[in-house]
This record gives structure tokens, C-alpha cells and sequence, in this order.
DNA sequence: TCAACGCCTTACCAATGGGTAATGTATTAC
DNA sequence: GTAATACATTACCCATTGGTAAGGCGTTGA
């Protein structure tokens, strides 16, 4: 895998690697054994080989300390590969986003009421 | 497969998949030997494969016409997946993107340069 | 110094998934 | 009616991948 698009949608087919993208996204920083705890089905290697496909598609990013290693998002993929993917199909998602957002409203509306 | 998230993020892993996705956004519909044409190293039941895989994202949407079944994309599961994922990393995401802009404008005033 | 810790790496297994080939099913053309 | 078209579907093969278990390496604390 050389593509950096590839690897980044590859990275985020799985459930469990989205669902460390939200740990991190909530907890600003994390660690292998904190993320691991997370995941009682899981053992800590696995969660260490995830993240290293996060990282290979530039999603998190690690540094050191002491013997720990801090996981934190990385949105320099978002905003390289995935936003210019997106742009794509702008005009596409654009209309239904605003029918989206009219129907938010809407509910909105409904529990006001 | 039941979780329309998982569908869809499993949907974009692939890069045929997402080559189709493109020339479906190019063309504004098309059939599968149309589709299959583009794809010389590949057999038009793998089209039809990959095209049902998008139908049950929710990516893309099929409608007959005779013997032929019209490909369109269908922008809902953008709006209704993919955008509400989207805006749970937006704070993060948002400042690299603005900084790929300014590297773009920058860019830009070196063309004109 | 040495044992425990935190994480990475490797080897390995089962399951998933992309690919083809063959068959089935409408629909069109002759 | 019959043949050809356009897809869908099924069965099957092989590569990939998620998962575990075991071992390695650097760090910390006694």
C-alpha cells in the first residue's frame, strides 16, 4: 500500500480503529493500555497493531514518554486526503446536507413545540 | 454487515469501488458494461459485485430501464453517514484545513509570481 | 543489578473479501 | 419462438486481514 487515500480509507474500514479515533478525539491523548482497557474482547497487541495502521495512514500520531507511548489524532490526513475527496462530491452531498439540516430543524421545531 | 456506518466506511475501502464512485460523479449515471469498459483488468460480474456493495452503503442508487440497470450516485448516505462522522472531528480538523488553504493561496500567489 | 512494566514485533490461525467462471433470469431483437 | 443481450447470483479460489500467543527491547523502580 503506497497510496495515501488507500491507506486511509483502509484505515478506517474497521470498527475498532474508528472506535479508538473517538477515544482519542474525546480524550486528547492516550496510551496503549488506556485504549486497550476499552476493548475488554481485545488483547493489548491488537490494539497496538490498529494503531499502527492509523498511524501508517497518518490519522494519529505517537510520542514518547518514558516507557509509556502517547496516541494523539494526527488531522493533517483529514485535512490532505480526505478533504480533497470529499470536494469531489460536493455538489452531490451538499443538497442532501441541507435537506438534512431541514429536517434537524424541523425536530428541533417538533420538541419546542 | 447491519451497521450503515460500518457498510459504508467497508463500501470506500475499496479503490475500484472508489474509481467507480468517481465516474459515476462524472458521468451522472451509467450502466455496468459502461462501467465495466473503464476497467480492463476486471470481469463485468466483479462491476456488478462491487456495485451491489455500493447499493447496500447506500452510495449509489439503481434504477431499470429495459434490460439495462442505470447507475446514479445517491447523495443521502453522504449526508446521513458520512457527514455526521465528519462533524465529530471538526474542531480537529478544521484548523489543518485551514492551514492547507493557506498553503494554497500560498501557492497561488506563487504562480502569479 | 534485576525484576517488573509498557509496548512493539513476529509467527501463526481463522475469517473475510476481491476475483473469476458458470448458471439463472428477464428483456430485446430477429 | 429463438437467439442474443444485460445483469444478477452462485460457487469457488487465493490473498488479505483481524485476532491471539509468544518473544524482544527499552524504561522504570527497588
Amino acid at each position: 500500500m503506497r497510496d495515501p487515500q488507500d491507506d486511509l480509507f483502509k484505515a478506517l474500514a474497521d470498527p475498532t480503529r474508528r472506535r479508538v479515533l473517538d477515544l482519542l478525539a474525546e480524550r486528547e491523548g492516550a496510551t496503549v493500555s488506556e485504549l486497550a482497557a476499552e476493548f475488554p474482547n481485545l488483547v493489548a497487541s491488537g490494539i497496538s497493531k490498529h494503531l499502527m495502521a492509523l498511524r501508517a495512514a497518518g490519522l494519529v500520531r505517537s510520542t514518547r514518554d518514558g516507557r509509556r507511548q502517547i496516541y494523539r489524532l494526527e488531522p493533517e490526513a483529514f485535512a490532505s486526503v480526505l478533504a480533497p475527496w470529499l470536494a469531489k462530491y460536493e455538489p452531490y452531498w451538499m443538497a442532501a446536507l441541507e435537506r438534512l439540516r431541514a429536517l434537524a430543524d424541523c425536530a428541533e421545531g417538533d420538541r419546542k413545540a
